[in-house]
DNA sequence: GTCTATACGCTGATAGAC
DNA sequence: GTCTATCAGCGTATAGAC
C-alpha cells in the first residue's frame, strides 16, 4: 500500500478517480449491491489494481462517507443566527435543493444507507450530525421565541427541508415518471419557498410590540 | 410447483411466510443486498423448500411488490374531490403518516427500490401511479380554481406529503439518533397538520366572493 | 504500479432421496 | 413437501510475475 510517506500525483489522481466511480456506483446500488468490480470498470482500473489503492470494499465506502459528510452538511453551518430569520431558512431551503439538482449522487448515496439501518453511519449520525441539529433548533427555537418567524416544532422544521428538497434527488426517477416535460428543480424552487413563507410568516409579532 | 388446481392451505400459509420474511429482508438490504438464505431462514424454511414455493428469488420481490402497491396506494384513492378540500387533504396526510407508522418495511421497500433506479418498478409508475396522480391533481387543481384552498403546484403539494409522511418511515434511523426520547410520530402529526393548514387555507376567498 | 492467476466463501438454483 | 447434497457462477481478496 502506498502509504508511506506523502502520496505521488499518480497515487492522489487514482484515488480521487477511485472515490467518483464509487460514489456512481454505490449511490446506484448501495453497499451490499455494488460490487468491486464495477467500481474498477467505472474507474478505469482492474480489480486487483483498485486493491492496491483501497484495502478492501469496505475501506472504499469509509473513505467515500466521511470525505463527504462534510461537503453534505455544509450548508446547515451557514445558517447565521444573526441574520433575517425568514430569508436564512429559505436560503437554505435553496441551498439544499441545489444540491439535489447538482449532487444527486451524494444525495442518493447517503439515502441507502440510511433506509438500510445507516449501519455505517450511526455513529456520525449520532454525534456530530446530532450536535449540528441540537444547535440549529436552537437557532430556531430563539427566532420562534422572538417571533420573528411562527412557532413550529423546530426539529421537525428542519426534517421537513431535508425532506422536502432530497425527495427530487432520492425518488427522481419516480419525480420523472410523474412529471411530463417540465423542469421539477424549477417548480420545486417556486413551491418550496411558497410553502415555507406561508408556514413561518408571522401572524401575530410579538417581537415588534416586545420592542415598542 | 404447487400450481396446478387451488393451493392447499398449507400452501397458503407457507406462501404468505414467505412473503411476509421477503419483506423483512428486501426492505432493509434491497434487492441485491438480500439474499434467499436470508429470507428461508427468516420463514424458517430451508433455501431449496422456499423455492419449491417460488421459482426464483426474482418472482418472491415480484409477487411482494405487486402485493403491496395496491394496499399502499389505497390512502390516495380515499380522496373525495366532493369533500370539503382542507379536510380531505389533512385526512391523507393523517393516512400516509399512519402508514408510516404502521407499515414503516413496506414504506422502505419502495424507498429502497426507487432510490436504486426502480428497475423493477418503472412500468407500474409510469402507468398505474402516474394515472392516479393525474387524477389527483385534477381535484387539488379544481380546489384551488375554486379558491377552496391556496394555489400551489398541485403535483408538487402530492410529492411534499409523499416526502414529509415516508420520511419518518424510510429515515426512521436518523430521526431516532436525532430525537431524544420523544415520540417523532406524535410531533411529526401536529407538526404536518399546522403546516398543510397554513399552506392551504385561503388569505383571499374568491369562492365566497363567487358565492356571493 | 499493474497485470494474470487463483484461492475460497457465498449465492442462486437444481437433483434426487425420503 | 421437505430434506441433503451439490453445482456453477459470482464476489472479495491475495499471490506473485513483470
Amino acid at each position: 500500500m502506498p502509504r508511506d510517506r506523502s502520496p505521488t500525483r499518480i497515487q492522489k489522481r487514482n484515488r480521487a478517480t477511485i472515490i467518483e466511480a464509487a460514489l456512481d456506483v454505490f449511490s446506484q446500488h448501495g453497499f451490499r449491491g455494488a460490487t468491486v468490480d464495477q467500481i474498477a470498470t467505472a474507474a478505469g482500473l482492474s480489480k486487483p489494481n483498485l486493491l492496491y489503492y483501497f484495502p478492501s470494499k469496505e475501506a472504499i465506502f469509509t473513505e467515500l462517507l466521511s470525505e463527504l459528510l462534510d461537503t453534505w452538511l455544509a450548508p446547515l453551518r451557514e445558517i447565521d443566527p444573526q441574520g433575517e430569520p425568514l430569508d436564512e431558512i429559505l436560503a437554505y431551503v435553496t441551498r439544499k435543493l441545489q444540491m439535489s439538482q447538482d449532487m444527486p449522487r451524494e444525495s442518493r448515496l447517503f439515502a441507502n444507507e440510511i433506509v438500510q439501518g445507516a449501519p455505517r453511519m450511526i455513529d456520525a449520525l449520532s454525534t456530530d450530525l446530532r450536535a449540528l441539529v441540537d444547535e440549529t433548533e436552537t437557532i430556531f427555537a430563539a427566532w420562534m421565541d422572538a417571533g420573528r418567524i411562527a412557532r413550529v416544532h423546530p426539529r421537525h422544521l428542519l426534517f421537513s427541508i431535508w425532506s422536502l428538497t432530497q425527495h427530487y434527488a432520492d425518488f427522481e426517477v419516480q419525480v420523472q415518471a410523474l412529471m411530463t416535460p417540465e423542469d421539477p428543480f424549477a417548480e420545486a424552487g417556486a413551491f418550496l419557498d411558497t410553502l415555507y413563507r406561508r408556514m413561518l410568516t408571522p401572524t401575530t409579532s410579538p417581537a415588534i410590540l416586545g420592542d415598542a
